[in-house]
DNA sequence: GCAATAGTGTCTATTAGACAATATTTC
DNA sequence: GAAATATTGTCTAATAGACACTATTGC
């Protein structure tokens, strides 16, 4: 059937955005609280309309400055802004109650930052631990507190974007993208840590990743600020994959 | 902002499918010769409008089935049909010159075919060795043919999709779909020779696929279809993901 | 000194890869 | 027998993980 560009089904294009973060030995998500129906008052993921000439990877950094002031790594800027990249697209007819909304989420790793403005309205976002957002995340000690899940297909997203952190870490050196400029390589573990929820040995870790080409570079410079011996500090080397891998330890 | 469901930005959203088989020795892609404007004439990806009430990936299937007759694998059986899931989504603005288009692009790996039908006319469509379609994979001893290239942004796809291939067969079981439900060690050897492009030792091969627990089950019989000594013949276990990976031989 | 974190060294079980050797078919 | 493929076995270098030990800070 040839197609033909007058008699479209018309869509309406969304980009959702899984923004994670490491605060306090915990992996948290960006959530903003709906001001309107549906859900209204429940916690969804940032997100908002593609423009008529706007790429799509454009919309989600855009989305991200609007709700965070956070801007995205650019070629230039290697070692300062987030990370992006698209996740999936999700477009199940039923997920928007009022049309049809395929929307394309983006995944948003960035080093913890002061609590994000969210345009003026500092009540309705907030960092929420993810393990407090999914279902399955709330382990047997957690003390029953199961709050509401996120508005629309978003715990979907939200969990579909944490696999995607937690396994591209392995083979990547994202990792580093949750850190700050400069960072020891005892943060970068519980950066690891905090991302797969399992303690990892701190001395094979030191020889895993200081031993991994191009992962890291020292800068020269040492700090204390996590107590005890001075640590050097290190920048993100120039490597995007890394070869031999960081393994998760076995489930 | 608050959104508007009355006014929002209207696109076209497509499928476009990137389907991927072994055929003599080689990774082949399915291509579809477009009968109009734009790129009339040039080669593209199968693909097709997103009906208004349907999902991605049931839209995927059909037009799977319109252009191939190939069913994709369902819940039930596990053995036959080929494997389909999300790729990317690809939404530049220029993209498509008649109209804004966001094209949800889908990854089916499928077992070698009788040349596909696509709706009865058999001239426009064909398995084409990616070799020959990617600019970058001619490589030295290839006679300096290289064809015009994909319409659209149709390179970038396919090369997407081959690359996804490349990478999840190491760690997944995923490269039984690219063999008959029954298929023997050689023939995955083969399969994993073709899509990666490098020679792999067949004793350690054998070693290796036949100790991964849940990757194969030998089903009893036996086959001298390759010539030689008969080889067992397996179907794929239960397993998704491989734990050890297979390795791809390094760059 | 004690507690905390950083970093190095060493041992062992496992594994990837090279490759010899044997098995079973077709010609 | 020759050629082809399948399958098992063996050896070696590299590696992951466990863990002893030393180094350097703040208290």
């Amino acid at each position: 059937m040839p197609y033909d560009p007058s008699a479209f089904p018309p869509f309406a294009v969304t980009v959702d955005l899984v923004v994670l973060t490491v605060r306090r030995h915990a992996l948290c998500a960006l959530v903003v609280r709906r001001g309107e129906p549906p859900y209204q008052g429940r916690w969804a993921l940032p997100g908002g309309f593609v423009r008529i000439e706007e790429d799509l990877g454009a919309a989600a950094a855009r989305e991200l400055t609007e709700e965070t002031g956070l801007r995205v790594q650019g070629p230039d800027d290697l070692h300062t802004g987030a990370h992006l990249e698209q996740l999936a697209t999700y477009g199940d007819p039923g997920r928007d109650p009022r049309m049809r909304v395929v929307s394309v989420a983006h995944l948003v790793l960035a080093p913890d930052l002061p609590t994000p403005t969210a345009g003026g309205d500092a009540d309705s976002v907030r960092w929420a631990p993810v393990d407090a957002l999914l279902p399955s995340g709330g382990g047997p000690d957690r003390s029953g507190e199961q709050p509401a899940l996120l508005a629309f297909d978003h715990s979907r997203i939200l969990a579909d974007g944490v696999e995607r952190a937690r396994s591209k870490i392995e083979y990547s050196s994202l990792a580093t993208a949750f850190c700050p400029p400069e960072f020891t390589v005892g943060e970068l573990r519980r950066v690891y840590e905090a991302v797969w929820g399992v303690a990892l040995d701190p001395r094979n870790f030191h020889r895993k990743v200081t031993g991994t080409p191009g992962f890291l570079v020292p800068t020269g410079g040492t700090t204390t600020r996590q107590g005890g011996r001075p640590a050097q500090l290190f920048r993100a080397g120039g490597a995007t994959v890394l070869n031999p891998p960081m393994l998760r330890p076995e489930v």
